[in-house]
RNA sequence: GGGCGGAUGGCUCAGCGGUAGAGCACUUCCCUCACACGGAAGGGGUCACAGGUUCGAAUCCUGUUUCGCCCA
């Protein structure tokens, strides 16, 4: 027996088990059959899932599930990402708490405890995917570290190497003094601070009484000055170029140099050059053959500086030196500024441009490729606005740094020999130098960037550099799914190593969706502590519920969301409804056995019509709008299917027959609760999976389960445009009684006398046919057809036929006027409007023609209404 | 500085060339044998502003205001 309330929790895991058990979610190659395949991103191994993991895993389930049905190969590969820096600081300061430190233990140590610590915790986020109900084919999961990925990893590195797209080079770098790491590009998150602007004084040699003036957010780097820079076409600088200055404090004699680069309108228009610790600077210090003096070392320490300074923080040097140019007088100024500082993404910690040996993949002709696959269509990015994005990145891209100063991580494939240090790239440690025959090899102490090996991805997980079945079967994959957050640091990535190691692209589709804000807008971060933990939600509303949210507020644009509690408590009454429509239909469907049931009985009547064609449209439109991902449509859609017609009006209508004594009416209306409803629950299969299922063994069904049954086909034979017409005739007579019921205050159950008459023999006839089910609907007494206005009654009118209530004695007639006043004005105010476009000569010439039609067809009603509306009006007079 | 997105009923958002929609909130009535996580009937919007294109604009174009994001 089905409870009264839907219950969440005494479901979830049972029917998670149950499929899990069943091997419902496995895939394996089968040639000819068409594929569905996406890859999972990857989850943190530390991660605990987040609001955001919610609605990406939600949309890709939905779709997975769709497709599952649909009858496609369906894969869903799951995994999970070693996340390098993440998941060192976090074991790192595990064991911090039990007072190891990690250079105390060791690398070899370390990396062993951070195994340990995986095994452990590691798969905490995958439980969390279970509870949401996600349903890849788990025995699939592929960590980036396990053997088989690493090979794929150490192989990409030593092919690119090989092909010369990858180089160690001394180059500046954003360095993160706290994870003591370099970092790519993209992991610098720029933020606006309040910080000033110091104007110095730097005098000439030739005249040490007069000076040029420069501007800086950083005097601590003056430093390490080692030029002056102006506008080339600064007419106030022009003469300057060439001349020597002195370096304040350090006494260094440095050449004013002219460049383009200058932004004449910043400070003074002339600005201090510091090569080794300004990315900007770096490239002038280049161009110009500067020297390069490094100031600032890996902790954000101050070397190679004038005694005084040596060792102090970038910080306590500013203060300083702020000070000591004051004293001697060359501090012109200092003025409020806002400008814009590097954090690392990671820790927060204000980075620090420094120049650095590193490694570096030449992005030029990989990204030139990964152009043109999406311009050409190969690579279709969806919603089309971020391909724009993807472009721009692509082309302003510069050499990505892969090498960190990490321990957990693939250790980068590069051997050093200790006698003459040759340098030796290749996939296993060599036995000796090929050089020199020296036996003491040292491997690179650094490991890859994370996004080197998750760039790998799509192919590596397949089994490449091997040609495995799998890898040959399932690639190219069909979707991905992500945020946008991500598309440069995973999505072109991955999209540039696919074409350059498989020479395909990685997935014929990108689908890019909105990230979660909070219920003011705001991005989701632990400083603000306004992250909400979609386990906390699953607990409250349940999985479904949750769900449901995240798909219907999803938008194709790709809109950011916020699921507030009001959306998921109107999920959560949703998920209830449906459950409680099914319980209807299950406890109505006693002693009858669909299954067994011939159809070939069926005697249809006008609603059961009405449904169906209503039924065989919304699955035109699922199928229709899932295939274009357009999940927000799918789930708003079939949410007022579901409610608005087949709760609202058919199941009412259907009691007239359930409780009626006719047995052969009786079977035809279950029999179309039953299948309908059991397509409607396929159709919510993918959205609400534990809620669908659960009611599914409720119901007598063929097949295992729901989420291996098959999704509904449309019979395009059942929908029947006249049938919706007339069914939606005679709900609008039993919205007018009960409309006027309400408006003279009378109870719905108590029955009521009522009466009709038409000038339309068709509406004449139907109301005849639905006569039992109008009076039950609209809780009438009797409807008995007259030719006049019968006395003590109320008229209402709906097309061309007018309804009559009876009303007792008391009840005032005053109401009834104004009701027709209030429809003759606004039907009055239409037909001007209507008229007047009918009546442009321009309007009829050029719109369409049926568009016109439909103007003609709706004037003619409205012309007829109001007809009879003034008659009553009369009447009432 | 460059680019992108939002501005629609009290709130959160759909719609994106043919007479304004949903959920929540609100008003009135109803615990009627699927559901009060419910039912019935209602009220409420000159679709940010100003121009333009069009027979017709919330919807397309231009500009303005404002909020947010990304890149430099």
């Amino acid at each position: 027996m089905m409870e009264h309330t839907y219950e969440h929790k005494s479901v979830e895991d049972k029917i998670y088990n149950f499929w899990e058990q069943h091997g419902f979610f496995k895939s394996k190659p089968s040639e000819n059959k068409e594929k569905f395949v996406i890859m999972m991103p990857p989850a943190n191994v530390t991660g605990r899932l987040h609001i955001g993991h919610a609605l990406t895993f939600t949309l890709q389930d939905v779709l997975v599930r769709f497709n599952r049905m649909r009858g496609l190969e369906t894969l869903w590969f799951p995994g999970m990402d070693h996340a390098g820096i993440a998941t060192q600081s976090v074991v790192e300061r595990e064991l911090l708490s039990r007072g190891i430190k990690r250079e105390e233990l060791g690398r070899e140590k370390f990396v062993e405890e951070v195994w340990k610590w995986k095994e452990q915790y590691g798969n905490t986020i995958i439980d969390q995917l279970k509870k949401l109900g996600a349903s890849p084919d788990w025995e699939r999961l592929r960590f980036t570290l396990d053997e088989k990925y690493a090979n794929a990893v150490t192989e990409a590195f030593v092919r690119y190497y090989n092909e010369g797209l990858l180089y160690k080079g001394e180059r500046i770098i954003n360095w993160c003094p706290h994870c003591h790491t370099a970092l790519s590009d993209i992991e610098v998150e720029y933020e606006n601070e309040k910080g000033h602007l110091y104007f110095i004084k730097y005098p000439f040699v030739d005249n040490p009484s007069g000076y040029i003036v420069v501007a800086t957010t950083r005097p601590e780097t003056m430093l390490g000055d080692t030029a002056v820079a102006v506008n080339p076409e600064d007419e106030r600088y022009k003469s300057f170029v060439g001349q020597t200055v002195i370096l304040p404090i350090v006494g260094r004699r440095i050449k004013i140099i002219d460049d383009k680069s200058v932004e004449p309108l910043f400070g003074t228009g002339a600005v201090k050059v510091t090569p080794a610790h300004s990315m900007e600077d770096f490239e002038t210090g280049k161009i110009h053959n500067l020297e390069f003096i490094e100031v600032i070392d890996d902790r954000a320490k101050m070397i190679n500086v004038p005694e005084k300074y040596l060792g102090l923080s970038t910080i306590e040097a500013r203060k300083a030196l702020v000070k000591d140019l004051e004293e001697i007088g060359s501090l012109l100024k200092v003025e409020d500024y806002e400008h814009s500082v590097g954090h690392c993404q990671r820790c927060g910690t204000a980075v620090e441009p420094i120049v650095s040996k590193q490694w570096f993949v030449s992005m030029k002709s990989l990204a030139d490729e990964a152009i043109k696959v999406v311009e050409q269509g190969t690579v279709k990015i969806t919603p089309e606005k971020w391909a724009k994005v993807y472009y721009e990145w692509l082309r302003n891209i510069r050499d990505w740094c892969i090498s960190r100063q990490l321990w957990w991580g693939h250790r980068i494939p590069v051997y050093y020999c200790d006698g003459c240090g040759e340098m030796i790239v290749s996939k296993s440690k060599p036995d000796m130098c090929p050089k020199c025959g020296n036996k003491n090899i040292r491997q690179d102490e650094d490991v890859l960037d994370t996004w080197f090996s998750s760039a790998l991805w799509p192919f590596a997980t397949l089994g490449w550099p091997e040609e495995t079945e799998e890898y040959n079967y399932y690639y190219p994959t069909t979707l991905l799914i992500t945020g946008y957050d991500i598309l440069f640091f995973w999505v072109a990535r991955m999209v540039m190593s696919g074409l350059h190691f498989t020479g395909k692209q990685p997935f014929d589709t990108v689908m890019i969706h909105g990230l979660v804000r909070d219920e003011m807008g705001r991005k989701m971060s632990k400083s603000l502590k306004n992250i909400v933990d979609p386990i906390d939600l699953i607990d409250e509303f349940g999985a479904d519920a949750l769900r449901f949210t995240l798909a219907s507020l999803s938008t194709v644009g790709g809109q950011d969301i916020n699921p507030s509690q009001e959306k998921l408590r109107a999920s959560r009454n949703f998920v209830n409804k449906v459950w409680n429509a099914s319980r209807f239909v299950v406890m109505n469907l006693e002693g009858f056995d669909p299954l067994v049931f011939n159809e070939s009985e069926l005697s249809l009547e006008l609603e059961d019509k009405w449904l169906l064609s209503k039924l065989n449209k919304i699955i035109k439109r699922e199928v229709e709008l899932l295939g274009n991902y357009d999940l927000g449509d799918a789930s708003r859609e079939i949410y007022d299917f579901m409610w608005n017609e087949f709760c609202d009006w058919y199941i009412e209508l259907s009691k007239v027959r359930l409780y009626g004594a006719d047995e052969k009416k009786k079977q035809s209306a279950q029999y179309i609760l039953w299948s309908s409803l059991i397509k409607v629950l396929k159709m919510l299969h993918p959205f609400i999976p534990f809620a669908t299922e659960e009611i599914y063994s409720y119901l007598p069904h063929k097949g295992d389960a729901i989420i291996v049954s098959s999704f509904p086909k449309a019979e395009e034979r059942m929908i029947d445009l006249d049938v919706e017409k007339d069914a939606d005739f005679i709900f609008s007579v039993i919205k007018s009684f009960r409309s006027v019921k309400t408006e003279f205050e009378l109870p719905i159950i108590r029955g009521v006398k009522a009466f009709f008459s038409s000038t339309n023999p068709e509406e004449m006839n139907l109301i005849n046919q639905e006569r039992e089910k109008i009076s039950k609907i609209a809780g009438l007494e009797a409807l008995s057809e007259v030719n006049d206005k019968p006395s003590k009654t109320v008229k209402s009118v709906v097309l061309d036929t007018t309804l009559f209530m009876e009303l007792p004695e008391s009840v005032d007639l005053s109401k009834e006027k104004e009701k027709f006043s209030n429809k003759l004005e606004a039907t009055e105010k239409s037909i001007h409007s209507v008229t007047g476009r009918l009546a442009n000569q321009s309007y009829l010439s050029k719109a369409d023609p049926e568009v016109i039609k439909k103007d003609r067809d709706e004037l003619g009603e409205l012309e007829r209404f109001r007809r009879t509306l003034l008659s009553h009006l009369e009447d009432i007079e």
